[in-house]
DNA sequence: TCTGGCACTCCGCGAAGTCGAGTGCCAGTC
DNA sequence: GACTGGCACTCGACTTCGCGGAGTGCCAGA
């Protein structure tokens, strides 16, 4: 049997409810509370229906109804209509990302800013650094055998690195490698960069080749394999709200998914362009995660993504309002970069 | 009236008993499980006593005695020995510190450590700006009217701030400045230098002033006034362990402190040389703190001491084993950074 | 000063009972 | 055929009661 207007009508009513309310939501309530225009009984054969299409369930026989994460999925894809932001969010967010002063400041206040706002956990990757060119390298001298190695991405992002030199280096070899590296690798792609690092060691000058060795393998590290993916949290004490039921109980395993950057990458970093992504309690694969949801989107300056953002939160969560939040916010950033 | 030595043994026996066990702790259950020599009776009357002075209390009328903030206090002061590490321990540290490649990497390492050794929440500073020297500074152009600040301390932190110039600026002048200010900084305490900066504009040529003066504005943000202390925080999954029976109920106050960087600082960061510092319960300043034990000590090279480092737990703790591994942990990072 | 004994308190826990929200089903109506 | 009102039923939440036990305070005696 497919489901009527009706019974879709009834599923909303049951969504909103539950999670304004956090109880589970009977057929009397439900037609006070909304304008369905027929009686409880009518109600109660949708809900029997729904719940045999595994859109809602009872969490024990002759309670309410409560929406699994299927009724979730089907409320996100077709019933809810995204909210606009109120005047009051929209001068918030300019108010906190105004006069931030460089990019660890944009990422922190934004990932704040994503936590007040949506009463949720928020993470905020850094630009990656897969998506970024080199806009400069600098190589520091930090004393005869050792220089600090520090690449800037036209993302802003900064890495530095220390390199130890096989033997004492003058600082005028220093000061060669550095325009040699410069030249050939300013303005190019991260992700293309490695066959061009093997060149740099080949075309050195044969007495100079072992330290340019030493150079090229760190600067490997800094730009591809370590690839360090940097993160921003906030807003865990936001998993207390609602007190211990949601998340089943325990906010254990939760907290710990939190602390994996490798988990979270994964969750906030996976973007595809332009769309909002919605994974609701076991689409996660995460096994931690089973009684969340995450809602992210990638951001950047203009229509390139540099990087992901996003929240974590119940699965009883305001998914309408939590998705237009994240959508501005992320717009918001992006623009912010686009004009450095 | 005073404690005398009995009075003090059954203290430690009750504390020990209910850290271990998360129980009240009675008469009878005390006198089996240590070698008193007396009758539980006896044991009694010490606990009045006990209880009168307000070193334990009783949860209700008939039943077990607890220790009080007071009474951990004395526990800590004169009833506890530190206690030596475990070899496996002493392995698990060296294990996790070796292949640090730079100072983010440390940073992560001894936190996560930390973390996972005390099993509590684990907090490090980095190391603080304002204890270190200026080992170099590096002025790169990222275009004719921005050039990227970047600051490399003594103890390895790295600090970049972009400035906007106020007209195009040939690079010869950016590699002036950049000259002229290494030779007056280079090696100076950070705390020393907002003077030297601002005779650095003085002393420029006057059509020059002005771009000076950018730098300059910029370079004392970056080394004073924001004087960004940065920390790194794990563990917070621990915070559940012992059920929500730790914390009065509910962690929402720990995680919200958790969550400000400045009362992390205050925690963590007032270090005095070589003392590690135990705050029970009610001796943290901050409200939301009142059912937490905080265990800092200072790290750095040697005895000299450039950052805090610390965890965060409930009052119920095994303060010996903690400020033993809080202890070792710092002197294993000080050795590190001695090293470089 | 310590000990054994004794009466007392009060928490925790399970059993029993009540209340009420909510259900499923069915017969009747439009 | 779809909707409605009515009714019996279920079952969790909450309360009360009673009991057992751990633990206490106090006192008299060694």
């Amino acid at each position: 049997m497919s489901l009527d207007d009706r019974k879709l009508e009834v599923l909303r009513a049951i969504v909103e409810d539950y999670v304004a309310t956090q109880e589970p939501v009977g057929s009397k309530a439900l037609v006070e509370r909304h304008q369905l225009g027929v009686s409880p009984a009518t109600v109660r054969n949708d809900m029997a229906v729904l719940e045999e299409e595994g859109y809602i369930r009872q969490p024990h026989t002759s309670a309410g109804r409560v929406p699994t994460d299927a009724g979730y999925r089907l409320f996100v894809d077709r019933l809810s209509r995204v909210k606009a932001l109120s005047p009051a969010e929209r001068r918030a967010i300019e108010r906190f990302l105004v006069g931030a002063v460089d990019l660890d400041d944009v990422v922190h206040r934004t990932v704040r800013l994503l936590a007040q706002l949506t009463r949720q956990v928020a993470v905020v990757q850094y630009p990656s650094l897969a998506r970024s060119s080199v806009r400069h390298l600098e190589l520091v001298p930090i004393s005869t055998t050792r220089v600090m190695l520090v690449m800037i991405a036209d993302t802003g992002r900064v890495e530095q690195r220390l390199v130890e030199l096989p033997g004492p280096t003058p600082g005028d070899d220093v000061l060669d490698m550095r325009r040699v590296i410069n030249a050939k690798l300013t303005g190019q792609k991260l992700a293309d960069t490695p066959p061009l690092v093997q060149t740099l060691v080949d075309e050195c000058a044969p007495e100079k080749r072992n330290t340019m060795a030493c150079v090229a393998s760190v600067l490997l590290e800094t730009l591809v394999e370590r690839s360090e993916e940097r993160l921003a949290l906030a807003g865990t004490a936001n998993l207390t709200r609602g007190g211990v039921l949601d998340f089943q109980g325990s906010l254990r395993p939760v907290l710990e998914a939190l602390e994996e950057e490798v988990i979270l990458l994964k969750l906030i970093g996976e973007v595809e362009p332009s769309t909002t992504r919605v994974r609701i309690g076991d689409e996660n694969e995460i096994d931690n995660l089973r009684a969340a949801s995450v809602v992210s989107t990638g951001y950047g300056p203009g229509t390139t993504i540099v990087g992901g953002l996003g929240v974590l939160g119940p699965t009883r969560m305001d998914y309408p309002g939590t998705i237009a939040t994240v959508r501005a916010v992320a717009r918001y950033v992006g623009d912010l970069l686009a004009q450095n």
